[in-house]
DNA sequence: GCTTGACCTTCCCATTATGGGAAGGATTAG
DNA sequence: CTAATCCTTCCCATAATGGGAAGGTCAAGC
């Protein structure tokens, strides 16, 4: 976690650094894992505004472990979603490119469907390719 | 595909637009199926960047078919491989939950994780937790 | 005690792809 | 002719991060 991302972390309300007489940021223990927890959970895909609402979950001690039950659901919804999306465009691709020679000759495929498919998504399901 | 899109790939080079007379952009047909190729190659998640060196292969009509195919190629694996990561995500979030009571109770072994985790990957993977 | 290097600070800028909105000119409908 | 609509450019904002300049501070060496 560089110094710049917990002076901007700082910046947003996500910390608050006391700091010393000559002005240099200080962190206590307890400073340090809100830093953790913040690095934890950006490396588990939270955004930071996510990653703010968890926090005041984590510091209000006694809110129902439903919350943030909630959070991590909705957020595993939405990993989900977007796997999907990309499972969808990598088999598309896969076609495309299994369709592909991939030597010498220029006649490709791929670049025929680039430059001729609108993509309907649902009206494509019932199309020819 | 909205009009300030459009403006901005004009202003990034990936598109060059005549003009009428009175300032006006002017679309041919040929403009407008480098649109929709420009269209068909982000909603695959191509980059902006991608799709600038898709478009140099397309205009190029002798490139071997195998330049094509590769960056086909480089970026499935790309999605790929974000797509792992997702996975790993989404285990570790669901085993969380799933150790959640998620009701009124305040103990949530998702806060704790995320409070104590520090999650070094490879390390880990001999970690007690 | 003073110099030097390492580290801290703030401030500004860039990135990627997109949207919002203002100010003003052109065109078209009535 | 006027009013509405569409076009133009220009500036700003977003999310999360990094780069780098200009300047203050501290610690080590001599």
């Amino acid at each position: 976690m560089s110094a710049k991302m917990i002076r901007y972390y700082e910046e947003i309300g996500l910390i608050k650094a006391a700091r010393r007489a000559n002005g240099y940021r200080d962190y206590d223990a307890n400073d340090v894992s809100v830093l953790q927890f913040i690095r934890r959970t950006r490396d588990l895909g939270f955004s930071l505004e996510e990653v703010a609402n968890l926090l005041a979950l984590w510091r209000d001690r006694k809110r129902p472990s439903r919350d943030v039950k909630k959070l991590a659901s909705q957020h595993i919804e939405d990993l989900e979603r977007r796997m999907r999306a990309m499972r969808a465009v990598v088999r598309t691709l896969k076609t495309l490119a299994d369709h592909c020679h991939g030597d010498e000759r220029s006649d490709c495929p791929i670049l025929d469907d680039f430059a001729s498919a609108p993509a309907k998504k649902a009206a494509r399901k019932h199309a020819h390719a």
